[in-house]
DNA sequence: TCGAAATTGTGAAAAAATTATCAGGAGGCT
DNA sequence: AGCCTCCTGATAATTTTTTCACAATTTCGA
């Protein structure tokens, strides 16, 4: 979890058999938790697993792990499992990390710079950071992690250009709101946002939010 | 949300007319929404709301927001609404951030500074963050936002110390497991967590995970 | 090649979460 | 006061998500 509330929006669906199904936001973010879970696995020279083993690295259920791919398709052996590499080469199509997705970050503040430097990891798994924005002038210019710093105003010219994919949205609160406005102007249809407050976006256009305080609070209610 | 697995545990009850029932996770994280809801509305001299306007300004049915509440009594006005500041004051007192939660920061790397100074906006809002600690002397003497960085190995006899009630991970993937071991032990029961890797923990020890890899892998899946 | 063991895929059941519905209290207007 | 509207609290209905259970399929050792 992380925390979070969607802005809902457009069907997303998955075809198979000729028909049309919706994925359950849960599953796409387990999704994720299995490929990285896979790759740990190939690295560590396995080649097999079973939905077992999977579910049991991540608390989940075994059947859980089953029926969440088969959402996509049957790609297990019965009696044997499922093979490492394959797995992680069609989770990975799946959640169309097999390509280069292109990041944004708007606000270089102190938590947009961490998020900044956590995406190094990324490099190297089908994310990449093409440029940050921010209203300060004085950062203008800067460069971190290969990314170049713009001015805010620039940004819808940029975002275009670059072909950015995704818009990871660090700015002071009270700003948010507008940023989102002309990311989506600019044809931005992800964002991820850290900002604590709600944000209006037209469907179509997919928000998470990851909400830090909330985390702690709620952590804070279960004490004692 | 933020994503999250959680690491199951004991029952989290509260009290009303006798009778015990668990509080669903879910309400816990939208409280700490209508916390922060109630808190702009209540700057605003605005004092009293609907289920419905609370609903509203995040995005939920007015018959969730009026079920969430009726988890922990009954403080509306029929006809009438919610006082704010009354509704505050009550959810305030049921997240426990009425009184000063002392929190940890483990590992003062570049996510972990970040949340240091993301908390700084906590310090007038119930939570306090006492101490910080890192494996690299270098950082240990220092001190960040009123708490002092302290070198890890003496993270039990601090936190002990200190009475920290939240423990926050944000040491390199590896050591993770071994600090919350070692925080366990210390007495800990809460650790909010940002290394993408699974956390083992007794029952009693609530951990929350924050995810920001799955919350970017998750958005790529909604891309086109 | 045969049979036991393993493991999938999936329909059905269970559990959890969300949404709809409505009786009745409260406040305000005339 | 009487009436109308708003809004809660409670419960029922619905939807979504998770778990169970098992037939079907494949592997693997003898």
């Amino acid at each position: 979890m992380l925390t979070d509330i969607e802005a809902e929006l457009g069907e997303l669906t998955a075809h198979r058999e000729g028909q049309e199904l919706k994925i359950p936001k849960a599953v796409v973010k387990r999704l994720s938790l299995y490929s990285r879970v896979l790759q740990k696995f190939s690295i560590s020279g396995i080649d097999k697993v079973s939905s077992k083993d999977l579910g049991e690295s991540l608390g989940l259920n075994s059947a859980q792990v089953r029926k969440d791919l088969a959402y996509f398709g049957q790609f297990g052996v019965p009696g044997l499992g499922y093979y490492v590499e394959e797995l992680r080469t069609r989770i990975k199509s799946i959640l169309g990390t097999d390509r280069t997705v292109r990041l944004a970050l708007v606000g270089v503040g102190n938590l947009g710079q961490a998020l900044l430097s956590y995406t190094t990891q990324f490099q190297r798994e089908g994310f990449k950071l093409v440029a940050a924005f921010d209203a300060d002038k004085r950062k203008v210019g800067g460069e971190r992690l290969g990314a170049p710093i713009f001015h805010i105003d620039e940004m819808e010219r940029h975002l275009k250009d670059l072909g950015v994919d995704i818009v990871i949205l660090a700015v002071p609160s009270g700003v948010a709101q507008e940023v989102v406005d002309r990311a989506v102007q600019a044809g931005i249809t992800a964002i991820l946002n850290f900002v604590p407050e709600r944000l209006i976006a037209p469907e179509g256009v997919k928000v998470h939010y990851v909400d830090l305080s909330i985390e702690i609070e709620s952590l804070s209610f279960y004490l004692k």
